[in-house]
DNA sequence: CCGCATCCTTTAGGATACTG
DNA sequence: CAGTATCCTAAAGGATGCGG
């Protein structure tokens, strides 16, 4: 999939990118919902995907996959039967839920309803 | 295409969205290019085109109509020959741009050089 | 010059089924 | 429970050519 991230240009910065142009990754479907999904703290990868839209735990896990390698999420596998899994938000993570606050908030002020 | 926007809810806000889940459409693939290519003043198709990667004039097209329906560019026409058009920034896209910086400071500061 | 029409390719994301 | 493995669909984006 989208793997290793590139590198980009905009506006002469170098960026790591999601799909080429835009600096990193919110651009994808999930991105979002799993920042708003672990805000509160660290959650299990079923609790993850329950409080959020109906999505495949393929898509979600490729999600997550990404977010990891990308210094946002953590992942922890605990060795139990059955398996335990809990992902959490890094500080980085967090300021990015920051940034996301920031583009609904320009949302809801500048988008007129249609 | 994209077209009219969708209604969503992220952590129960409800934002206008391009592919559903984000707010706005910052996530595709030229929009921010746009934004940096408007960012010091009006601009007409071609010198914007030309200030960008290789984009098709179709593909540019439909970002700038969806931006204008979105309110964050202005496109002005003038009648002579040959045609001439001029696209603008709102004030709103100005505010937008001022988010895309902080998304592309978070990637600098955030993201390790792979 | 500024597009639009048409056709085509790529890929993010989904459906379904199956394991350690 | 927490994922893989396969296959498939939809839609964003690209290539090319024409027109006011």
């Amino acid at each position: 999939m989208r793997g290793s991230g590139f590198r980009n240009d905009i506006g002469g910065e170098q960026v790591k990118c999601a799909h080429d142009e835009l600096p990193y990754r919110i651009g994808d479907k999930w991105t979002a919902h799993v920042l708003r999904g672990l805000q509160d703290g660290r959650r299990r990868f079923t609790e993850l995907r329950a409080g959020m839209p109906v999505v495949t735990p393929k898509v979600l896990t490729e999600t997550l996959r990404a977010m990891e390698r990308d210094g946002t999420v953590t992942r922890t596998e605990y060795d139990e039967n059955p398996p335990r899994v809990e992902y959490e938000l890094t500080e980085q993570g967090h300021k990015l839920l920051g940034l996301l606050d920031l583009c609904c908030e320009w949302a809801r002020e500048n988008l007129v309803e249609t």
